[in-house]
DNA sequence: TTCCGTGTTGATAT
DNA sequence: TATATCAACACGGA
């Protein structure tokens, strides 16, 4: 379920098991029809080399190989990376599957299939290419500042990857929900101080979530993840949590400390 | 069985 | 032109 948090898991993972290792073979895997894949001439830029450095930009990973390509991951709504032995046999709905020399493997998997994998030379161009915005985490306050206008909903404005990459729905959700910001506000009427607010408050969640690799049992029980249904009773206040569609998403707040839009 | 969805894109509407 | 909305993508799970 990749936001930031899951893909930095999953970059993490990638360092941790498939790195600094000789690259044998990149296969296709199961059932890929409609997966977009690199073809059998982009996967053999690879053979013979390591992986020796990882990338993470918003929702994007980067693998870097010795001899200068880079895989590109994208995890769509389904996507993961797993690092195992061979001898565990590959994973469900494994769509491409990198095979190193001895007996590891690293697969991406994608149930969904609407996350892809590319071959590229350059992250930064291709990060330009996406026009992709900072990432998350290193974004700094002013600039978030200066990113977060239009007439839209904040809640819009905190998932447009153009403006800030890498919070989705849930985290832009929680971070509303953490500030008493309701989602329907436009995001050119902020506050300076709620601008402050919402940069640090999704940096510290998206931190404590990658803190416990995503695992959302771990977080703090007041949080809203534990408590996304309409009806629900609210951790911060004696409210009720509802949920309406904003920007087509649905989005989940307490209408009590949540304040509505002006 | 029917509905929903953690992401992104491209067409359409404002 | 810029911005906003919404269906579509494919599939598993509630």
């Amino acid at each position: 379920m990749p936001e930031l948090p899951e893909v930095e898991t999953f970059r993490r993972r990638i360092d941790a098991g498939a790195l600094n290792r000789t690259v044998a073979e990149i296969r296709p895997g199961n059932d890929i029809t409609h997966v977009e894949l690199p073809d059998a001439a982009a996967r053999a830029r690879f053979e013979g080399h390591q992986f020796t450095q990882t990338r993470r930009h918003g929702k994007y990973i980067f693998v870097g190989s010795a001899s200068g390509p880079w895989l590109n991951l994208h995890m769509g709504m389904s996507g993961s990376v797993r690092v195992y032995d061979t001898e565990d046999g590959d994973p469900d709905y494994a769509r491409l599957v990198v095979i190193f020399e001895g007996d590891r493997r690293m697969a991406f998997r994608d149930p969904r299939k609407f996350g892809w994998v590319r071959v590229i030379d350059d992250p930064d161009a291709e990060i330009a290419r996406l026009e992709l915005g900072p990432d998350a985490l290193e974004i700094d306050a002013s600039q978030f500042a200066d990113r977060i206008e239009g007439r839209g909903a904040v809640k819009s404005a905190l998932i447009d990857q153009a403006k800030v990459a890498g919070i989705g729905n849930l985290w832009a959700d929680e971070t509303l929900y953490q500030t008493g910001i309701h989602p329907d506000t436009r995001a050119g009427d902020l506050s300076g101080k709620q601008r402050g607010d919402l940069h640090r408050t999704f940096g510290r969640i998206l931190k404590a979530v990658c803190d416990v690799d995503a695992h959302y049992a771990e977080l703090p029980d007041p949080w809203l993840i534990h408590r996304r249904k309409t009806g629900h009773e609210c951790g911060r206040c004696g409210g009720t949590i509802e949920s309406r569609k904003v920007g087509g998403r649905t989005s989940f707040y307490c209408p009590d400390h949540q304040e509505r839009a002006t």
